[in-house]
DNA sequence: ATTAACAATTAACAAAACGTTAATTAATAA
DNA sequence: TTATTAATTAACGTTTTGTTAATTGTTAAT
């Protein structure tokens, strides 16, 4: 089709892909988790061979949106293309269109986000356009020089991800099915900074009433996990529930 | 620039512009409030006389993005070029690239809100692009026939604001510099539905605490204004608190 | 076998916030 | 003077919080 108007030069979609990590922290004890980005190092030559443009730097996976294809559906097929990892969440936050982000002309960058449960990162390897793929924690990645506009990008997503986490039950997609309290605690504390998380008797005493969390039962007793105490813990699951809050109906934080 | 990818045929920018009007309920009664939006009737024929694309349909303001501006500056000049509206605060909050979504080709639109307090509405006026310019209440938009994926787009843009308006001091702009507690109450029932809003005595007794809130004082008395009733009403103005709300700190609607 | 240690609770309770019902307060209109 | 009306305020019982102090079940070390 021929038009009237100047058209961009590419259309483009981009993924930040977070996860938690579990360390171990000793025996019985809760492991340390830590909040990570998947970052790529940009291949030295292209698909067909050319030389890469910001070859070498980190950068989010993502690439060009195909003509027949959204770009959220890019973004699912360069996540895979470029990582190997399918399966995720995504889901859009912004666009990125300043007249200058990439020097090869007027390129608009849809930009989505991804919380990926660690496990689901595993199967993670590097690809033609990918010469490395590793997981940085937040201060590792704020160090590195990315791509285009890839720091600014990322900076918006963590937003995003943080404003989720205190508003829905996105922290159950950084858990496995069946989760201990103190499982949950350290996810959100990864991201938020709470008095009434971070306070243990506060959080073990008003989580279980959360009407998005339930307990688990197996053959009519609940059931337990040791996992990460010797205490045996009860073991929650999410509920299809979906929490509504507003700054009218309750008290805020000063 | 030459480039080895398909490129889109088009970008664009669309302004879903939402109001309050108020009207008037008869002597010393709060005015009723309703959310309204702003839309265009396309003309028939385009800038260069050229018959235009779904001319004579109800349709969001926007058009194409200029290679030198981002989609954010083209919903600025675009809304202010097609409805003589300037000064408002414009967000975005989507992007609409379903390769289908416009028979020219692969467009892609680039999609905003925004608040306009009734009086910045004032000053719209026809114009070449726009043959008319209306505003709706929201089940009169509903019932029309949209330009596009206008109505889609629309549907969406009303989810955001019902979002805003329960998370953040959105209210604020739909309401003049200074007013009275049922001007507020008004505000959010035209589009949030919450017994905590709609009952008077508890909207009454938690409102003044809200920390986002002040009394307007004027020397040194509490400022108050008789416009809506005969007993003088006390006035407020926003502050700059931004609220912060989460799941796991505040009682949830169930 | 006892005991120390420790994470995961639970108990108890006071303080804060909420929701409701019933008054009170101007101002106007009758 | 009185009825009316919107905007408050008072009072009070109920929920929800935040906190401190116990309790529990298990392991590891006497």
């Amino acid at each position: 089709m021929k038009n009237q108007f100047t058209t961009p030069d590419g259309y483009t979609s981009d993924i930040a892909v977070f996860t938690i990590t579990s360390e171990s922290n000793g025996e019985y004890k809760p492991p340390l988790k830590k909040l990570k980005i998947m970052l790529i190092k940009r291949s030295e030559i292209d698909h067909e061979g050319n030389p890469n443009i910001e070859a070498g730097k980190w950068a989010l996976p993502g690439g060009f949106v195909r003509p027949n294809e959204t770009a959220f559906q890019a973004a699912e097929r360069k996540l895979f293309e470029e990582t190997g990892v399918d399966g995720l969440r995504i889901k859009h936050f912004g666009v990125y269109d300043s007249p200058s982000r990439d020097n090869r002309g007027w390129i608009i960058s849809n930009a989505h986000y991804v919380i990926a449960n660690e496990s689901s990162l595993k199967k993670r390897k590097t690809t033609l356009d990918a010469q490395d793929i590793q997981l940085f924690s937040i201060e590792e990645a704020l160090a590195l020089e990315l791509a285009f506009d890839h720091r600014a990008i990322m900076d918006d997503a963590l937003w995003f991800i943080k404003k989720d986490m205190a508003l829905t039950t996105l922290a159950k997609h950084f858990l496995p099915e069946e989760f201990v309290l103190s499982e949950l605690q350290g996810v959100l504390l990864t991201v938020l900074d709470d008095p009434s998380i971070s306070t243990d008797a506060a959080f073990f005493r008003k989580a279980p009433t959360l009407p998005f969390i339930e307990a688990v039962s197996e053959n009519g007793k609940l059931k337990k996990s040791n996992a990460y105490s010797k205490t045996p813990a009860q073991l929650y699951r999410f509920t299809d529930f979906q929490p509504i809050v507003s700054v009218y109906r309750n008290k805020l934080k000063c």
